[in-house]
DNA sequence: GTCTATACTTTGATAGAC
DNA sequence: GTCTATCAAAGTATAGAC
């Protein structure tokens, strides 16, 4: 059985959109692209462009967001899964020539100011992927969840940046130092809330 | 004397393009804005869209550039410095209601892939805030070469991230997060450069 | 529900009078 | 050098046959 037209739709829109951004995505390009026929794009989606939009925004966030489990889970430590998933993200980038980064930082930006409808949806992509991490380094690394908060959105803050000088300069030189300032940062972290695990089991809600 | 009209052109350009982008940015809206006949854009800029693009990208560029002395120029340390810097940026997002952080990051992804021309004016505009950082960074913390550039490139790439987060998000904690980060870098370049400088003051060409 | 044809707007760009 | 008129193509969205 074939994919039906409307995830067809979807796949082909969370594509075009990671690649060239939103306002330079067509509906066109995206029915030609799903081989799906024009009037079906606004019998599944009667919100149009917008709607199309933050459903494959949230497709992509939801695929991109198992990375997470897929680098951290196999680390010996919390430092060197952040140099894994910078240097993961640097050889993706030289192998797609510099196109592939992060798939809805170009419509993010595009979008944050225009349509309430497309800056919500990225929002919720970023905070689903903030709250994932946050998680697999409190398990992996100790880290209160004050501390795994920050340096989770410390982490993904320095990789969408870096990606932004990396694909206008063609280097991967960016990554490489965005990575390493945020693995030390994650060294400091891990051995803090490490020697505060093994000092106290549970520093808060001790008077509850 | 008024300004002409290739500078009113060049002008609006740049403010319209750091707010909507390269794509939603239309050369007939650049025109009404300038206040400047339709034909006269393609008399002073006949590349077309491309060509005024880049140019408006190097003159914002030069302007965002004027910030890294204004702010460093007055601090009392690097690490110091840098949270002033994340902080004005937080505070210019909130007054504009999250429309303006980097005036040429949302060009840059835009074009990466499809316009060799505005790539290459984006990348020359990220490289001299490199070199302009690199050269505070040596001289107000007596950072090494290295040092110098690999940190204000963490820097511009954890800037350049938390804007992205915030615009999407409408709130600063993002650019809280890696400015403190950043900062704390800082801290420790900055204490082992003077340590170094003050055992050995020129380490480099001592055998010249 | 599927698919075609089309309406209407806006795009980047050009020609040519002045 | 200024300005108007216009082009061909692409944009989003809709109507209506099947």
């Amino acid at each position: 059985m074939a994919t039906d037209t409307r995830t067809r739709i979807l796949d082909a829109s969370a594509a075009l959109l990671a690649r060239q951004g939103y306002n330079a995505t067509g509906v066109k390009q995206i029915v030609t692209e799903a081989k799906a026929p024009f009037g079906s794009v606004y019998h599944h989606f009667p919100g149009g462009k917008q709607e199309i939009g933050a459903a494959a925004v949230v497709i992509s966030g939801k695929l991109y967001e198992q990375l997470i489990p897929a680098v951290f889970d196999n680390t010996p430590d919390l430092p060197t899964g952040v140099r894994w998933f910078f240097n993961g993200a640097a050889q993706h980038l030289v192998e797609t020539d510099f196109a592939d980064a992060c798939p809805i930082a170009t419509v993010a930006l595009e979008t944050a100011s225009t349509s309430e409808q497309m800056r919500e949806a990225c929002a919720a992509v970023f905070n689903s992927w903030i709250a994932a991490g946050s998680e697999m380094q409190q398990t992996r690394g100790g880290l209160s969840p004050e501390s795994a908060r920050r340096l989770t959105i410390a982490m993904i803050a320095a990789l969408e940046g870096a990606f932004v000088l990396a694909r206008a300069q063609r280097s991967v030189e960016p990554l490489e130092v965005a990575g390493e300032l945020v693995a030390e940062a994650a060294e400091r972290e891990q051995s803090l809330g490490q020697r505060a695990v093994s000092r106290a089991p549970a520093s808060d809600e001790t008077s509850g």
